[in-house]
DNA sequence: TGTTTATCATAAGAAATAACTATCAATCCG
DNA sequence: CGGATTGATAGTTATTTCTTATGATAAACA
């Protein structure tokens, strides 16, 4: 099946304009047998006329009129094509899907979803709040664009910057709040509460601890940093959680808060991307934007 | 400025939908490196990417999702348009403007256009009526498809057939009906009513007589074969009228009505057509519905 | 862990398409 | 009738697009 041309379409719509053969091929700086060769092409695979030659003047056939008018529009449409992709290339506008971990999104979302939306407001930004596994995952299938998680992720295929490098402090009961800071080791004594499994977090704690992170433990596990500081309060154990988190978790509750001497536990968060994506200029700019939040 | 193709727009298209270049290039009965080759031009004038290309698996950008849109569109446009050449060259379609000389017009007409209503339903049908010179002019110009008019007309860009045949009649008052009928040479003696300059019966009947038909004559010129036949009515003097105008003019007027002795006068009304009309097909075709109406 | 498989990109030569120059044919005009 | 204008045609050249062969990379497999 042979088919007709856009360059025909804009040869044709050149001569529908002018109607005379030279002047429309001078219009398009082509040489008037090509543009004729090219019409004329067009007509024999429409299989109908478009312009009647008579001797010394041209006219559109009544088909050639409606033709004329189509054939505007699918070049219109066309340069709006382009229009369209200068515009997607320029500035970053659209969707843009954003995963990161429940023990971060609370305490980081609010400022950088307003920084970004001032600085990009024709970005749309979904947020989708859910475990490292689940969020890599997503990232890979191609239905995130972005997830902010703990460094390293190790993904060969996926692109990672640090954004910033946080401390975990101790959450104790207010009445513990001068007894002696324990170290990584009498942690281990103690009766630590931490997240359910699949947070990367409680895999970080654990490891501060020197103990395997794998199997369940006798404890009750929370399902965020909310709940753990809640029973903290309530007189049921200790915790960690990260220093962003101090702020908000602590607000409404009768905790004290310690930091760790030297070398306290700690985490990196980074930004992560698909080496492949195609905004992944655009992400190390947001990344930046991020980074001022922190 | 290079632009992109029809081509790569239904390449484009492909990708989009199979999501796999192998199988696309199948669909569209290329090599797989014609497409990708396509693909990437296509990118590259847009200078936006519009796959994202991973190790396994291709997914449409943001902004390839937009394009497949627009894409989508453009394609449907293009082949609307091959439908309606289609259209255009099966059947008669659309507007047809056809030109009518007055001594035919009211007569010939109402059939004429009831049954190529009928016959080509989606016929838009315009008429003029005016006199020859005017018709071929406009004929001439693009402003008339056909005209229907007495024959010959000798204009060397103008097709034409013959219609029908028809006489003229002497109208007399009603007075008169068991007079002598005239010879063309008594005729000259009598008061001759005639249709005014421009139209071509004028001329025709002056020939009859052998008179000279350019110079302004003494008597009253009528605008119609209608006000004739009632000036005739009035005793004002004799006409002569075409066969086809006797059933409609002589119905409310008492006159009487004699055919001539061979050779009786007479005219021949064919259609006529620019040579390079694109509808000469079709117009010959409509000259035959004409025929069976007379 | 090395091997196979799948998949898209690249390269080089061949085929197809579109362009140009030169020329023709028709017609209008003085 | 002769010159000028205009679109069509022919032959050749230039450009574009395709094909085949091959490369590179990463996933799947054993």
């Amino acid at each position: 099946m042979i088919n007709i041309t856009l360059k025909q379409l804009r040869y044709f719509e050149a001569l529908a304009r002018h109607r005379h053969f030279g002047r429309a091929a001078e219009a398009c700086a082509i040489s008037q047998p090509a543009l004729s060769m090219q019409i004329k092409e067009m007509e024999d695979v429409l299989g109908a006329a478009l312009f009647e030659r008579s001797a010394r003047q041209i006219r559109l056939t009544q088909f050639g009129e409606v033709a004329a008018e189509r054939a505007r529009d699918i070049l219109r449409a066309a340069d709006e094509l382009g229009d369209l992709a200068r515009a997607s290339r320029e500035r970053l506008v659209g969707r843009l899907r954003v995963g990161v971990i429940p023990t971060i999104a609370p305490y980081l979302l609010p400022k950088v979803m307003t920084d970004l939306s001032a600085r990009y407001p024709e970005l749309e930004i979904h947020v989708r709040e859910t475990v490292t596994p689940k969020l890599i995952q997503e990232l890979s299938d191609g239905q995130l664009d972005t997830a902010i998680v703990a460094l390293p992720v190790s993904e060969g295929t996926l692109a990672e910057t640090p954004l910033f490098h946080e401390n975990f402090v101790l959450v104790r009961s207010a009445k513990e709040a001068n007894a002696p800071l324990p170290n990584a080791d009498s942690l281990r004594e103690m009766r630590l509460l931490l997240l359910e499994e699949g947070h990367c977090f409680r895999d970080q704690a654990l490891s501060f601890c020197n103990m395997p992170s794998g199997p369940p433990r006798e404890v009750l596990d929370a399902s965020s940093l909310s709940t753990l500081v809640q029973m903290v309060s309530a007189g049921m154990g200790v915790t960690l959680i990260p220093e962003m988190a101090v702020p908000v978790e602590t607000r409404s509750a009768s905790v004290s808060i310690s930091r760790f001497e030297a070398p306290e536990p700690a985490r990196t968060v980074g930004m992560v991307w698909r080496k492949t994506s195609p905004l992944a200029n655009q992400l190390t700019e947001i990344a930046d934007v991020v980074r001022q939040c922190a």
